[in-house]
DNA sequence: TTGAAAGCGCTAACAT
DNA sequence: ATGTTAGCGCTTTCAA
């Protein structure tokens, strides 16, 4: 069934149903009710494909993402789909399982299938394909980063300086011995800011970073686990463990309290995102509070924006608030041990 | 740039063109490299709104789920995602906020939007949908739910089923007080098969359902413990909580954590998905696991067949395995108390 | 093995 | 306000 279909049995034009279907206002009320109701009637739905090459629009968006199964990524994702949804844009998703080739080839394949725009999370990634993506018009954003220098759009937080406050807190409780679990910083700007913002802030205190323990693990809770195993092991056990985000935050708490080590009375342990997990486990996780769906959806926004007017999206910075919760406290050491009151209320 | 760029770069016509990028093994092997590398020179990327058209086919697949920001669905996506972009499909992804109307129209979107084929969660809903499926011959599959009676493709697995194995296993090592927190169940197969299944096998063992506590509560963690903070301050209160999925137990065990409630000695408490978070957080917690990444992978396998070889999918059951770990044991009252053993070793 | 030609179903000028 | 017409860029018979 066609929109030939629609209009033989109307007894008007196609275009006129054409104009029914996308401009309905143009058409008098009476003609557009009637053909409202045989479409309804019968069932017609329009052939999308045949719509995009004569309209050259797609109405749809496509993001690629590391993956989808992380609680942050899948946040994010859902705050683009969300909004975009309501202007009537479709989401064609991929995922780049953190490999720029990978990636690369992603935004490829979403331009031949034709998106009206995309979003990308981060934002160090191969010039090519940023020029492929401004050569084709194609509005797009980047997320989950944001750097003075940055020259493309997006909506994203400093990952360094973000990581710095984490580390300067638990500088400022008393803390000297820390130890970090990061995420793989390969390939990746924001785990790389953020490990670059714990060490920086160290070493601005005058911690000698040479001798701070720098674990790097996958973003899974058995790779924390192990990661901390090791680190517990050593002679010197570090005060504080500053983790790349909550997933390692939570498996290096789960391997603390399986093997003895109080937390925080122990090691002070920080994360990073404020995934629902961090607020709800026990002892809660301090960590820096990362909007997920809000820059998802604030992503979304730009990029019917830039659509609509046929800008480009400037570059939106979003500041992180470090939520203090119950997995850090004034080192044992530091003298003031037992003194500071435990926060692990649901916040 | 088009086809007939390439066509007049190469001296051919564009039949030949399109030839070497769908059939390439029918073109002579010279005139084929010749091709191929004027299109990688140029960054030919050929158009897909025209190629849907002309081929009546878009490589795409559409996913219909609940939502994307829940660790099962995720994975379950993830492995669908995975699966099919091996063989150059890519996905649809929308969302229905477990609302069947949004449902129903979100199928509609993604079929004008001209998938090749969908997978959708779960399996009631409205007929007319199913029709408008079949009535286009779009291969389809339902996940996460299995029923004897089930007349559609999928591949699931009986919730009312495994809802009784965890119910039966509490049963077994001496309870007899019980509460349910379960996911709404409007609407909802998976949730309302589970809450089934609790009370089909407590009313088997002779307990009372009737005054077995049943709160039903979206799947968050606060929500859960809203939840069990009721269920604690009931007069009687249960020696065993069945929970519909492990966000809920996380939150009734994190409730019961902050209340001073031992868990299991106090009160067992199950969960139902096995999502990673069961496995690692302390004590870990009983469930019934769901290989939800394979589901979406099988999902995406099926469908894969069933554009292949024009045949409808079948329905493939999953069982599921009861994990025992560390948030149960036998009731306090039963005597036994203290002898079982903890199972809290990661799995 | 390659080329010519006819659409795929729709939208958007343009004309009325 | 509605109809006519000419493609959008590609695939796929069919013919050579």
């Amino acid at each position: 069934m066609t929109i030939r279909d629609i209009a033989d049995r109307t007894g008007i034009s196609p275009a006129t149903v054409s104009r029914v279907l996308n401009h309905p206002d143009i058409v008098r009320p009476a003609l557009r009710e009637r053909v409202q109701k045989v479409v309804a009637d019968m069932g017609y739905v329009p052939h999308g494909a045949a719509r995009s090459l004569a309209s050259s629009r797609t109405r749809t968006m496509g993001a690629v993402v590391p993956t989808v199964d992380s609680a942050l990524f899948a946040r994010v994702v859902d705050g683009l789909q969300q909004t975009i949804h309501d202007a009537g844009y479709q989401l064609l998703l991929s995922s780049s399982n953190y490999g720029p080739a990978r990636e690369a080839a992603e935004v490829r394949a979403l331009l031949e299938r034709g998106v009206d725009a995309m979003m990308l999370v981060g934002i160090s990634r191969d010039r090519t394909v940023y020029d492929l993506l401004d050569s084709r018009g194609i509005p797009y954003v980047t997320t989950c980063s944001w750097t003075a220098t940055m020259t493309e759009p997006g909506v994203g937080w400093d990952n360094v300086e973000s990581a710095m406050r984490a580390a300067r807190y638990l500088l400022d409780i008393g803390h000297r011995r820390f130890a970090v679990i990061n995420g793989i910083t390969r390939d990746n700007d924001r785990a790389a800011g953020r490990l670059a913002g714990f060490l920086r802030a160290l070493a601005e205190r005058g911690i000698a970073t040479a001798q701070c323990p720098v674990v790097e693990a996958p973003y899974t809770i058995p790779d924390a686990r192990i990661a901390m195993s090791a680190l517990l092991r050593r002679s010197l056990q570090p005060t504080a463990v500053l983790c790349g985000n909550d997933i390692l935050a939570f498996g290096a708490l789960q391997e603390c309290l399986r093997s003895g080590v109080r937390v925080p009375e122990d090691v002070s342990i920080t994360g990073f995102d404020d995934i629902d997990m961090a607020a709800h486990c026990h002892p809660s996780i301090t960590t820096l509070r990362v909007p997920a769906f809000d820059v998802g959806a604030k992503a979304g926004e730009l990029l019917l924006d830039a659509l609509r007017n046929g800008t480009r999206p400037p570059a939106v910075r979003i500041e992180l608030e470090l939520v203090v919760r119950a997995t850090t406290a004034p080192p044992a050491a530091a003298g003031r041990s037992r003194s500071r009151p435990r926060k692990d209320s649901v916040q």
